[in-house]
DNA sequence: CGGCACGTTGAAGGGCTTCAAGCTCTGTGG
DNA sequence: CCACAGAGCTTGAAGCCCTTCAACGTGCCG
């Protein structure tokens, strides 16, 4: 994870501008932002921020993907979130000077804005479309995280990992010409136990059992849906 | 659930400067507030707002105790979250115009106030103490959530139904003189099985286990912690 | 006192984890 | 270029944790 040169630093207002954060900013207050800004590339595995550290900036992911993930003690690590472009990490955390409730983390190459704290601080309370969009973001994320706990409590496990792959084709999927759905992150039989809440082990016999179906395709670190509404199906436990 | 004669309506003004989110607000903006507050009491089984129903209106918890349940399609129920005192609940669904994620719904005897959102509409964005008070309320639930996320998904039942005790103990529990903790809510199997992310049966043995080990004491619709210290062990894994 | 909701307990079974061994793919250095 | 290491993946076997079903208690209220 490193800084970019000048060619990009020039360029920063306008990346700026492009991120739904500051839609309708006017342009005045988006040079206090600029001038602290910081447009990092990160590579697959950086960690931006580590579980527990204290904050005093904020990210916004320009391009790629990164996720919020919880160590727990005996090794077995859970994805929280995921965020994927124009999502904003960490802002309200770094408004309330709290710490991380785990390690973000970039799922592959991509673009990460890093801004400090202290301009939005000041300026905040003068702007309610901050608070308005803020108040938004964090609803949706409450909402997702309720949907995860009905599932976890509710349902099996082949209909959480179609839960959590028809979530991640929302987020990050790509969609070829035929139809077919892949993912441009790498996607480990490790990952996606994470994010469904079981084991490697599970995920390997359950996309097994799904390739034998024809309605999914896979490979090493490389999952291809065929049939999405065979997927959306069984994740609503048919 | 009906609303409450003159005597109630003549303390309204009172009732509304007691709670947390309308501390430091000025007098002059709480009689806005006041003009469309209602007092409500509520009985246990009591329903405020009905899964997917709209909303025009929020609620403060001023004495008792509510819960978000979200209903699944195969009778299993899931307990979201628990609002007591000063717990507000439905603002920001209410701000947004969004549809209720869940019932909402009493545990017992106690009294909410129901705020029109027309009011806190017109006023939140000038006073963005408003604002920071919600969003630190978000930010907690979310937490919170994203917590039981990780047990659900790493966590084997019986911690996860120590977790969930001890979490409602310290929203709900009451302290006797000789140190044990009970709650004054009937809380059945069901309800606690809700909770965890488990069955009725399960949660009955567990308690049954627990109770030869004198750490709790049952009763029907009663649970006494004797050993909290204990309690915390088992929830934190030992 | 009878009905009903809540609670207990047992038995059966299955879904999922765990452990273990071997396989496949990828990148790397000799 | 090939061999090798290592990370990722597959597969089997064992078994346990937990659910499910079912029957029977038990306390509470009309």
């Amino acid at each position: 994870m490193h800084q970019r040169g000048r060619k990009l630093e020039t360029n920063k207002r306008t990346t700026l501008r492009q991120l739904v954060l500051f839609k309708e900013v006017p342009v005045e207050l988006l040079y206090q932002f600029e001038a602290t800004a910081q447009i990092l590339t990160v590579e697959r595995g950086d960690v931006l921020k580590h579980q527990a550290e204290p904050s005093d900036c904020y990210f916004v992911v320009q391009a790629g993907c990164c996720r919020l993930v919880q160590h727990s003690t005996q090794g077995r690590d859970v994805t929280l979130e995921t965020f994927v472009a124009d999502d904003v990490i960490g802002l309200v955390i770094a408004l309330q000077g709290r710490k991380y409730p785990g390690t973000i983390e970039s799922l592959k190459t991509g673009v990460v804005i890093r801004l400090s704290t202290a301009t939005m601080l000041e300026v905040v309370d003068s702007y309610p479309l901050f608070y308005r969009n803020i108040m938004n973001m964090m609803r949706l994320r409450l909402l997702d995280a309720h949907e995860r706990i009905r599932e976890l409590s509710t349902e099996p496990v082949e209909q959480r990992i179609a839960r959590s792959l028809v979530r991640l084709v929302r987020k990050l999927g790509d969609v070829w010409g035929d139809g077919r759905l892949s993912f441009d992150v790498a996607l480990s039989r490790q990952d996606l136990a994470q994010f469904s809440g079981t084991t490697l082990e599970t995920v390997s016999r359950v996309l097994k059992s799904w390739e034998r179906e024809n309605i999914v395709e896979t490979g090493r670190e490389r999952i291809i849906v065929l049939d999405l509404s065979k997927m959306r199906a069984i994740a609503r436990g048919y």
